[in-house]
DNA sequence: TCAAATATCTAAAACGTTTTAGCAAATTCA
DNA sequence: TGAATTTGCTAAAACGTTTTAGATATTTGA
């Protein structure tokens, strides 16, 4: 068991004063006029003995940690998941680091972990926040780390968020739905107010509306894939007349083509079925499912160059930006009617 | 922007030294003596001013971090991210944190990440090892850091692993094809010397071996997933005679479903397939698919619980731990003639 | 009543860096 | 030749903790 070898050793075994060890390890030795034989000596013999100096100890000094804290709901999601590795990458391009953890959407969990990473002193966050976080994302920003919500915003916050236009796209993926044919169209969302899921019912019934077509909205309360299952079940029970189904999620759908088959509704006959968030599932699912597809990539791009300007003060404007990404509607001709 | 309180200046605040305050802190105040009036003090102006310690600073004096490096392939892979999930899970639990990453599988990369790690002092590793890492692995267990490796192990290298018993699943799952009647059964594994990878075919071999039956082996060179479909799109025109596929890991059996879809072979009729690791798309897939499923939360608590007892220094038997997990063989008729 | 024991608290070093301020020697310049 | 400048380096403070080794005041015991 090694020992791990400090500054200071290098400094002592060479002779010479930790001060000009630090510079030359900084790259600064041209600019503190350090002789250049001196600073490859340095530089030779920290190879040699491979000294790695203590992030630990440069941050505590610096106050700069280079790590980012990146808050998903779940990074066992496709979604999330994929723009979690979108987001680490760049973070790496740009010599960040990135923790990340999930949230679970629970408030209390999502403090405390924002508490964890506040204690570790990340110099900025990513995060997809539960709501009943204000006052805590609040105090983060004023104590002058960045924060970028992405995926969603909190109404009441002003902060940088970078999000897709909810509304637009359950509008045109409804729209779709009914050029289709379909008359009495399902939207099944989740139990909750998050704003993204709101606009995504706002751009459903607004759709409707403009064809003059009835709604019937089913809010899951969503604690597993099994008990949603039953949900839509149950609803489809009651409500004979649906002919298509708009899942406000990815793992909705996914419950819901367990529904279906479960009560055997041939697909796209019997009902037509369009999911938000795309899925590999739904590219290979028989019958394939059209989807709103979320560029996740684009999503991670805009959020961390958002998150690196502010780090770097570049952020001209000084006011929140507010991003907010198209989507695409991927048409799967056989989950739908033609 | 309001500066963050240190211990200084809750002790300067109160009048009392440090020292005080950290055993307080530390809960070490009835062992120190320190009267309750005065705890009972400190506690509350703690709870006021919401003084929060530098963990920063806690680690760099104490050489604890409470911190547990991940490091799994793709986070994005359903497989590592419902571990890396369980893991996470588990660590809080015991008062860890977890940083992840993804490999990549790139020797390089993880050689940086390593370094990384170690850099930030994390007290201990969980790593889905790429091959040839031999040696920086062993310098870290070397330096005084528990490392316990998972999915697979490194044959060189003596120490702790969490993995599944390959070669006998792969056994099973390929006898259940032959107790189906399939004859030519064809094995699609990936390009590559991972001991897990070659563990899953000797037990292909030995099974078709037991039955007198002729192999086909096909190693895909994967780069990305429509690739990987064109490889097996084209081993399967030159090898018609084939009427079963056993897929190596979930990701070959995706690219696979769309090369039979592609070909337009009717599954399990003129073909029949067995994936290795469970997906939730191969229970839904029309039809669904038989798959090896590993037990994605007993590995995660297995390797926690090694990590752990490591870190705790109670682990009984110094020798490094081999653990070997059982998976079960998920019989989806669909996927198979019966 | 006074030494011993106990209760309550603290000074200072250490962890491994960065950075400010400055010193001595060598070189340049007039 | 000697002042000014340049070159090449360093001492020490600071970041926010934990912990060792006491110090002082109070209580106890005979």
């Amino acid at each position: 068991m090694k020992k791990k070898i400090s500054i200071t050793d290098v400094a002592q075994q060479l002779g010479i004063s930790i001060t000009t060890v630090s510079f030359i390890l900084n790259g600064r030795a041209q600019e503190k006029r350090i002789s250049d034989k001196l600073v490859k000596r340095v530089l030779d013999f920290m190879q040699e003995v491979n000294y790695k100096p203590s992030s630990l100890a440069r941050s505590l000094r610096t106050g700069k940690t280079n790590i980012i804290g990146l808050m998903v709901e779940d990074i066992s999601d496709p979604f999330f998941s994929s723009i979690a590795r979108a987001i680490e990458a760049l973070a790496y391009e740009n010599g960040y680091k990135i923790i990340y953890c999930s949230t679970e959407n629970a408030t209390d969990k999502t403090r405390e972990l924002i508490a964890m990473y506040s204690e570790r002193h990340v110099d900025g966050y990513i995060i997809v926040p539960p709501e009943g976080l204000e006052q805590d994302i609040e105090q983060l920003i004023e104590s002058g780390k960045p924060v970028v919500l992405i995926d969603r915003y909190l109404p009441a916050l002003e902060t940088d968020y970078v999000i897709i236009n909810n509304e637009e796209s359950a509008y045109q993926a409804t729209t779709h739905l009914i050029n289709s044919g379909y008359k009495n169209i399902a939207f099944v969302t989740i139990d909750s107010l998050q704003p993204q899921m709101l606009d995504r019912l706002s751009g459903y019934e607004k759709a409707l509306s403009e064809h003059g077509l009835s709604q019937f909205v089913k809010e899951i309360y969503y604690k597993n894939s099994d008990q949603a299952t039953q949900q839509i079940v149950s609803f489809l029970d009651r409500k004979q007349q649906i002919d298509a189904i708009f899942f406000a999620t990815n793992y909705l759908c996914v419950s819901g083509l367990k529904a279906l088959s479960q009560k055997g509704l041939n697909i796209p006959g019997q009902i037509g079925i369009v999911s938000f968030d795309d899925y590999e599932l739904f590219e290979l699912y028989t019958p394939s499912v059209t989807t709103v597809s979320q560029p996740t990539n684009t999503i991670a791009e805009e959020a961390i160059s958002l998150l690196l300007s502010r780090l770097k003060k570049l952020a001209k404007e000084n006011k929140p930006q507010k991003i907010v990404i198209p989507t695409t509607l991927i048409i799967r001709k056989s989950s739908i009617k033609s």
